[in-house]
DNA sequence: CTTGTGCCCTGCCAGC
DNA sequence: TGCTGGCAGGGCACAA
């Protein structure tokens, strides 16, 4: 479920509520959400200052310096007070606090997970990230000088977070379609003028995307419990055999990398040195 | 370095 | 109706 947009989402409904907020408890109802148990010893007595966002990880920054760094992969939610009847099935940790606020994570799939860090610890699973698409340093100049270095399938980049830090499945669909690009396409082989378009492109879609509170296409809510609103403006994600909005071609869905990717043949056609007559 | 496979888990849906 | 296989937005380990 959730990529940038989503977990930028979650991150600033966190945001709003959990400065300030000194942890009283924490229940691990699914061990292996925890590394080490190491949460659940180190967080009770810590009061959480700033809740940001890095790729697709959530980290709660506490007053000691030490870091909780939580990965929602594919259906895992923070729920800020949540109704008491959620919290009887796919909970993997309750988060009391001493206010009586209650954070909630909740997985149906249990693929989520967290660790805790301690002050400079260092933080393997950031360590390796990529730039942040909208990180304005990220020009196009330089996203194409990193395509330009690898040389693997256009789509299949997009999703690799240790190039760019957190697109998913959807909005690397999203966006190659708004730039009219072919997601097979070598990376090497982009010109300086299709990487602006990616560019453009990229930063377009996600603030779209953040704007309207993410995409809600099964599973994804946001911390107050709420729906996005992205899955409305998807032009080619799970529209496969829809006409393409712009000429009317059917969708195309093909899997790669095991996961599929959907397109428009004719709006994204390889160039014409990848398919030689 | 790249691509492919299996796995972690559960729920849902199409097809038989 | 009931079962089965395939599928799902992520990411890791491991093999070729």
């Amino acid at each position: 479920m959730p990529e940038l947009p989503e977990v930028e989402a979650v991150a600033s409904e966190l945001r709003a509520c959990c400065p300030g907020e000194t942890v009283r408890s924490v229940t691990v109802r699914w061990p292996k959400w925890a590394h080490h148990g190491r949460i659940a010893k180190a967080l009770p007595g810590r009061t959480i200052q700033q809740v940001d966002r890095r790729g697709k990880y959530l980290r709660f920054h506490c007053d000691n310096g030490g870091i909780l760094v939580s990965h929602l992969r594919m259906t895992g939610r923070w729920l800020v007070d949540p109704d008491p009847v959620t919290l009887k099935v796919h909970v993997s940790a309750i988060v009391r606090m001493e206010s009586g606020r209650t954070l909630a994570f909740l997985d149906v799939r249990k693929f989520g997970r967290a660790g805790w860090y301690a002050p400079d610890e260092p933080i393997p699973e950031l360590e390796a990230l990529g730039p942040e698409p909208l990180d304005p340093s990220l020009t196009a100049a330089r996203l194409w000088d990193r395509m330009c270095s690898r040389r693997k399938q256009l789509k299949t980049l997009l999703l690799d977070q240790t190039f760019l830090a957190g697109l998913g499945n959807i909005y690397a669909s999203e966006l190659l379609f708004r730039a009219k690009l072919n997601p097979f396409v070598s990376s090497d082989e982009v010109t300086l003028e299709e990487a602006r378009r990616i560019h453009q492109a990229m930063r377009f879609i996600l603030r779209q995307a953040i704007r309207e509170g993410g995409t809600t296409i099964s599973d994804y809510r946001g911390a107050r419990n709420q729906e996005g609103n992205f899955q409305n403006l998807l032009r080619v994600y799970q529209r496969a055999g829809e006409p393409c909005g712009v000429c009317r071609t059917p969708i195309a869905r093909i899997v790669q990398g095991q996961r599929s990717t959907f397109f428009c043949p004719h709006c994204q056609s390889a160039p014409a040195i990848l398919s030689p007559r």
